[in-house]
DNA sequence: GTCGACATGTAACCAGTTACATGATTAA
DNA sequence: TTAATCATGTAACTGGTTACATGTCGAC
């Protein structure tokens, strides 16, 4: 059943909320928390309304089921579970050889590449800006790691997370080292221009 | 002339444009392999096509102007060259106080969060992948910076280059961690489902 | 009495890609 | 003669966001 013709690959998006969903049966609002604070580090977080449509979808193709539970002191809500047919399809979109490159888009690093058009103060400010977010992001992520490392049900999350870290302090050498080399050049000599 | 109250917000891409433009009078045609080789790194590249709408964009605007150069032994083209109000705009939009955040999307990540659905030796090839990959484009990186750090010129893409090779080294060392990780992991009981 | 959390959805729009069309020149 | 490079563009589509609508409950 895995490999039915009519296979279509399927946006990204979609893989991403039916992994989500692949944790527990849940609905779509609870599902935007969810993604808000796990996958939303490295893959964006789709908005409400996309989260919504992901589910209508996964569902006219047998991914999900639906179930719509009544509720006297909450508005009625719909929560969805995973089919097999669903974890058959999400465990051949996560084999596939080779996952396809990152996308990153960085206005910051766009602004740099520009940086003779921008005041050195400027720039400097905004490379301490990320750098100060990735400190707090990396603080972030180490409490979190407390919190999980012995988890054996985080073990992939986990994972992820070392990731974000190491990620972070990437990014925070490299604002040091970067508002260093511009303070540099600007003080030897302001013959540029 | 900077600030006209008409003055929306362009979507990045046609700023990302405008800057290529401002290192000097360029066709459609080159600026799209400029930007392949250039911001393509940490920023997307956009299709040829949309790179010709946003030229058209720019000169409605005024932000650039157009020529148009006729060949002989090549087809006509029209050159583009960044005019007073667009270098404004353009050091105006980068000037913004705060650079808008990061966007990733990684499918490799995100294939890691839910690793418990795919099979060890898939995500390790996966991770093993990624980790190739960092390496050769640090070596591709390390081999530019020797043939640019001294030129004063590409001071700017210069300090972009750098955070690339950061990014590659945290990457590496990242990956071969969680693989280790793995592997310990898988060693350690096959009692996981 | 108003704000925020809960809960789902529609409609209009925007940004960007893909596939294709056109056509000349040059190198294999 | 076939493919690659140069050179620009159109049309259809996809993926996603924004703004908005609707309504309840509990807390301050």
């Amino acid at each position: 059943m895995a490999k039915s013709p009519g296979d279509k690959q399927l946006p990204t998006t979609a893989y991403a909320v039916l992994g989500l969903v692949s944790f527990g049966e849940t609905s779509g609002y609870d599902l935007k928390q969810f993604a808000d604070r796990s996958i939303n580090y490295f893959f964006w977080s789709p908005a409400t309304s996309q989260i919504y449509a992901e589910l209508r979808r996964l569902k006219s193709l047998g991914y999900v089921r639906e179930r719509e539970v009544e509720q006297e002191r909450r508005p009625d809500k719909r929560l969805y579970r995973i089919t097999e047919d669903g974890e058959d399809a999400l465990r051949n979109w996560l084999a596939r050889p080779e996952a396809s490159p990152d996308v990153i888009k960085s206005t910051l690093l766009l602004t740099v590449f520009l940086g003779r058009l921008v005041p050195v103060e400027t720039l400097i400010a905004q490379l301490e800006g990320r750098r100060r977010q990735a400190q707090a992001a990396l603080s972030e992520f180490e409490e979190i790691q407390r919190q999980i490392k012995d988890n054996e049900e985080y073990f992939f999350p986990y994972l992820t997370l070392r990731c974000g870290m190491a990620n972070c302090r990437a990014t925070i050498v490299w604002a040091e080292d970067a508002i260093e080399e511009l303070r540099r050049r600007d003080s030897s000599g302001e013959l540029h221009e």
